[in-house]
DNA sequence: CATGAATGAGCCTTCATTCAT
DNA sequence: GATGAATGAAGGCTCATTCAT
């Protein structure tokens, strides 16, 4: 092709950070063409519609995202502390770079009409899933219910960017991330240990 | 004296249904009247448009909810880790009886057009950093960021309960509250204390 | 009837008022009841609907102002210059005393949904033709097309109400009066007798 | 380039008619599509919704004829009574030319939701006024309450028109624009000097 | 009988999508 | 290829009217 299609990740540009901040049903496809200067029928020159550009924008982001992540967690060699460590920091610091892409990623998924946006394989869930696993099989964490420990990871992790959007948690995401990641590792290792009755 | 308002009641129910489960801007005026077997007129008689209802629907039920909730945060007796799991086996239980109206809870506040729905006083949240602050001044857990520790207790209570939603946490909300409830109290406890450069 | 219809003269005057006030269209049946102090069924116990109620007022208020004006007209006796005076007068008299009853007369009969609310017998137009056509037939006034000089005197009476309504003529209705009949009786008397080519 | 607005003009044909005809409430944005041939969306690429649109021809279409009728006026050559004369003929010509879009500036004023749809500089009443004083201060007429004259003119001119299209008046506007212009000069001369006491 | 809750047709408006230019 | 005029299916909302209480 001759011409790059510049115009396309203008667009791209545009709709995510419309997409993080207004969220889908708010964001109309003539507000995506005017912040991106291009007339509202280019997009769909590259897309099917407003919904395909949607979902196969939040793959990809998903996708890169979680390519970006598997290193720190599939690396074994360093304690789990500062593995943890780095990914939580990898994930704050993407945060700090490039805030909507980030909040396009945690705030879009509850939008989309079909339930089923992301195949397990590129799900954040699913790779969270696999390293508690692989933990547990290596003896660094205790045993556990591995659905429910990375849930409690996840939203260790996600909820403090958000109250941090909201406003409620004053500190930059960067400044916080070692306390978070002290945090995950403390239930990681405490875990969900049985200890109530104590 | 007139007619009473009998079907208020069916609409609201309906209303939270539908908003807990399709999004607030996917539901529609017509598809609430319509589960409520209703006229779609009937909702202006109560409130002032979908919005409005969606908002005052909001608050009443985080009102509620975090009424119910506040006597497991602010009774001072127990040891820690049992008042943390009878409030998580709280919210859990009440998860189980009423999905949908915790799910609308959850759910609902990032589509709201204005951002601010609640006021700090009934929100979850606030409650959940007076009583992080609280158990720091009784030396009940180590000192640290009260809005980060806050917001990771927050998440980790409500990302399990997304993630079963989602069909990614098998076991149902009452058989994972004591390990929720677990790994909380790890977290409450060793905290966001930096061990990392251990 | 035991009970007189206290009610059913509230809702006349609230009506009479909104429609000149707001016109036909935009005057609610809730804001009739409300101005009234009445409940909204209350207005189908006297009137068939919204429409029946203000055709019906019209015509009964036009009615009573016709009647009203007609022996200003019908009376030979005094020269004419003196009984338009007391005509116009009388119409300026009662616009200052009544001001939205004949806010109503004038300006509602364009929104009606069917063309002719009024039978030419209580017309105010025809009782005007009759009137030229009498003093023509007397000899008081000069011949000439009678439905173009009733056209006349009407838009003189009228206009000057009008645009003291919208503010475009500040002296108040009664001191007008006398300028505005001297003004017909010039419409009258010199009329529209041909002097263009002199 | 894009497709060219053509439609923009079938709209405002179609609009005009029909608020001419029937009123601004009476008429809905479905009538003037479908009488222009058109989708109900078109209209909001050109307007902001319906008043808007209605406001902003009735503006541009007041301006037209305000500034068609100025030459009249303000041409102070031809002795009074022919010159009003040309005036009058001048407007009711413009209406046998084009019925629907007189009545629709003589009409439509009262149903405009916000009072002042007319700034002072490009209303006819104005002009009216400007055209009394300064005959007065010429001499040509003797002085008399300005605003009251101009009201009695401009009712003069007007009223036949309405009494015409309500079928009350039978010989066409320009068989009758001499007969109005002659009343007219008649109430400018005579005008309002009281003789009444006579 | 009066009330006002309830109805539902119909209004104005939005917006994803198409397609003439 | 790109543009934006045009479409038309919904959507939220209003309001005259009905009728259970």
């Amino acid at each position: 092709m001759a011409r790059p299609a510049v115009k396309k990740g203008r667009m791209e540009a545009a709709a995510i950070e419309l997409f993080a901040t207004q969220g889908l049903a708010r964001t109309t496809v003539r507000d995506i063409a005017a912040a991106a200067g291009v007339g509202e029928g280019a997009l769909y020159r590259h897309w099917a519609g407003k919904n395909e550009m949607a979902s196969t924008l939040f793959r990809r982001e998903v996708h890169a995202f979680v390519e970006a992540l598997r290193p720190f967690l599939e690396d074994a060699g360093p304690p789990l502390a500062r593995r943890v460590d780095a990914a939580v920091r990898f994930i704050y610091d993407f945060y700090e770079a490039q805030p909507t892409r980030l909040a396009f990623i945690l705030f879009t998924q509850h939008g989309f009409p079909d339930q089923h946006v992301l195949d397990d394989a590129l799900d954040p869930f699913t790779m969270l899933l696999a390293f508690c696993q692989r933990e547990m099989r290596n003896g660094t964490i205790p045993p556990a219910d591995a659905e429910v420990l990375a849930s409690l990871v996840m939203g260790s992790v996600l909820q403090p960017l958000i109250m941090h959007r909201y406003g409620r948690v004053a500190r930059p995401p960067a400044a916080i991330a070692a306390d978070v990641a002290a945090g995950i590792t403390a239930l990681l290792l405490g875990g969900t240990a049985r200890e109530v009755g104590a």
